[in-house]
DNA sequence: TCAAAATATAAGTAGTTGCTAATTTAGTGC
DNA sequence: GCACTAAATTAGCAACTACTTATATTTTGA
């Protein structure tokens, strides 16, 4: 019926917009270190390696976009991949970036 | 030996990259009616809607990337998807945003 | 050679993004 | 309450992006 990849412009948009919140190095690192695992606020800086500001704003912006899900434990607050259509993303990047 | 999804910078960089590239709806959707396909700048523009000079210049953006091949037959120019990685990336945006 | 068609380029500008530095909020334990 | 740690928020600014409008280039065909 037609070959063209995605083809209801509602569906462009909201692939655009995914694609957008991990196209940035350090939200792409973000969610490179966080595969699999949850990790606190400090242990990502610690594993990325910037300011806690920094961080800090592009975990809301993954956070806001519904990409990352948190839960508070004491005075830290723990990050995870919570959309499963990032992770399947994240993972497919890998295979087109890291293969031989 | 890690669990991390894309464990060098290099990668992620290099990542980062060609994801911003098609991070763009305008883009996105160009790379869209190109699958498969060899399109002219004017079937490009009639498909995706927007001023010639705009899409122009979202393909320059593709071509000079190394997203875009093209090839020019009298005074038109024929664009197609180049990179096979970038082929494989949208076919992938498929499956993860038009799936059930 | 001239007009028209197809594509590319350039200049200007509004809007967005991403950083730094400073401040604020919240939780813990003394 | 106070000092400390963890995290979030704010303000300001420099850099970048994407669009519009206008112009230039290339090719065709009469």
């Amino acid at each position: 019926m037609t070959n063209k990849l995605i083809d209801k412009d509602e569906h462009i948009m909201e692939a655009s917009l995914a694609i957008k919140a991990i196209a940035h190095p350090l939200r792409l690192k973000i969610l490179c270190v966080l595969a699999g695992d949850e990790l606190s606020v400090q242990e990502i800086v610690d594993s990325v390696g910037t300011t806690q500001s920094n961080i800090s704003q592009h975990l809301a912006i993954l956070r806001d976009k519904g990409v990352l899900a948190t839960r508070k434990d004491a005075n830290r607050v723990f990050y995870r991949i919570g959309d499963p259509r990032t992770l399947k993303l994240v993972g497919m990047m890998r295979d087109v970036f890291c293969s031989t």
